[in-house]
DNA sequence: TCAATGTTTTGTCTATGACAAAAAGGGATT
DNA sequence: AATCCCTTTTTGTCATAGACAAAACATTGA
């Protein structure tokens, strides 16, 4: 009644290039070589898309982000599709990851969070957080939380508002604790943010709390800056240590495309830090570039900076 | 030297598309069609552009945002464009604003972002609020400032990553302040978020604070939520009230086509509000909305809620 | 001054062809 | 087995050019 046939059960194919995130071009490619997504036309001979279709598309799209390749796929219905993501991510390309298990209490707060009470879950997580003090709550609480919350949504087990609501609760928690830092050190200064096809600030907070739990002075942009002001905003801001954030979803050509523009610009002097859990960064690391696979790591990373610059300094 | 020629001076149509905002099927009918851009083309055949024709691309860019039309200014050089900005801002499109003049102090503040001294900025912000109040200090402070930032912004006299640190800085104020109000009432129940291509989410902040003063309870679900999901988080939150924030510079067909199809699939139980410095939402609201353009509506449309609902319980 | 109507402007869509970069497959070698 | 190199397949993106609807503008009439 409230759903006119025209209007809603159908999209156009810049409705299905935003919901999927599949370029119009591929989109058309797609359709002309494998025969799917197979879409109707309209009155003006334009693409509609079916729902079905577009869900089928959205799970298409999960399993390639995890390394599956379209042409062998696409074949698949909806039920098939999804067997393959349960899989994928039991025993497939995901090898046995350690912190998953040290927390099961990382799964309490996973149903948690399905379970939309947000009151629940922010009082949850700040228990914990002064349970374990900031750090800790960190490295064991919000990355493997976060990775657990990607996961399950990239295989179709929870919604997207889900993992807003999660997102929002995460980032209020989290921004509360930094703002009790007292005021950190002077070095190094930090510039944190994502390129701009990357939305996901949470890999920012995080790195930015502990950051500044060792004496480092962030300067936060937010998500999604352009190189080019990326650029500005270290040289205008004194910056030592350019850290971006990268979520598994970005497109490679862009994470790496992005980063040589980036390192191409910024003065020698300037350090860029590649954090997140980014396929791409792991397999093909730019030069030049410091790439930080896991927040443990952190530490490390500034350790070696600050004995670099002492030494510089020195000579 | 560290700028090889070929990846810097020129940019693929792809790049161009990320920094300009323009679709890759406008810049190539606008070639088609007005002779510019003309990018020079690679070894295979590909569009490669200056970077003076990116620039000015993102000036023209800019001025479509404040009302102008491609054909009429897309002959202009850099300088005519730089004019045409700080013309239009002046005496142009927009109509004196009394807001802007009632605080002169607001020129102050926008003077202290652009020093980039971000703890010099969030010191007297935090001054302000402090001396305000939460209520006056939204209303009075960050919605003006807000508005001159991204005026600021548009006719370039403010480059994107001083808005970022604008925004980060004004953002860590709002929310420790938020988070400050004691835990409000029951109903209204309002859910906050943003559509998918809308990025901004200081205008949540804004309404969400002064919400949460008059005792609603506000679920954010933070900013690019799409449509079904706002449905989805409407009706497991038991909402009253979707309120939706749009800025002046999303696509006029997206906001009507998003809030329509919205208003479609909600129960009619739930209302939706949309506010934010929208042209198309003044122009032609759609029907089954509250349009509030002014923060200082907001009271006031949350009292005819209050009264009207009351009204509903006895009947 | 406002509403209705005609005319431009402008973005997006269609179609098909082409190629480079990425991934996979198939030996041969350590 | 694991590592390297080479060939083949896969896959995304770019190019061309024509077409039209929706938005914006201009003009008319009340």
């Amino acid at each position: 009644m409230d759903l006119p046939d025209s209007t809603v059960v159908h999209l156009s194919i810049s409705a299905v290039e935003r919901d999927t995130g599949l370029s119009k071009d591929t989109l058309r490619v797609w359709e002309r070589r494998y025969g799917f997504p197979t879409p109707l036309r309209d009155a003006f001979g334009e693409r509609i898309y079916p729902l079905d279709q577009v869900d089928r598309l959205r799970a298409i799209r999960r399993l390639m982000d995890v390394g599956h390749r379209p042409g062998k796929i696409i074949g698949l219905d909806l039920h098939e599709l999804q067997a393959l993501s349960d899989m994928s991510a039991s025993s497939g390309g995901n090898r046995h990851d350690p912190a998953q298990d040290q927390h099961p209490d990382v799964q309490f707060l996973v149903e948690t969070a399905k379970s939309h009470d947000v009151e629940e879950l922010r009082r949850q997580l700040g228990q914990r957080l002064l349970r374990l003090g900031l750090a800790r709550f960190v490295t064991e609480v919000v990355a493997p939380l976060t990775q657990r919350i990607g996961d399950a949504w990239s295989r179709g087990q929870m919604e997207i508002y889900e993992e807003h609501l999660y997102t929002e609760s995460m980032q209020v928690v989290l921004r509360n604790a930094i703002s009790t830092i007292p005021q950190p050190g002077e070095r190094p200064r930090v510039l944190l943010t994502t390129f701009p096809s990357e939305p996901h600030g949470m890999g920012l907070l995080m790195v930015e709390a502990l950051l500044a739990l060792e004496g480092c002075r962030c300067v936060s942009l937010g998500t999604q800056t352009p190189v080019w002001d990326i650029v500005l905003a270290a040289t205008s801001q004194n910056i030592d240590i350019v850290a971006l954030s990268f979520s598994p979803v970005m497109n490679p050509n862009q994470v790496l495309d992005g980063l040589n523009e980036l390192r191409a610009k910024l003065p020698k002097s300037v350090e860029i830090w590649a954090g997140g859990k980014c396929p791409v960064l792991q397999r093909r690391p730019p030069a030049d570039i410091r790439v930080i696979t896991e927040l443990s790591d952190l530490a490390q990373a500034l350790a070696d900076w600050r004995h670099r610059t002492s030494r510089e300094t020195v000579e």
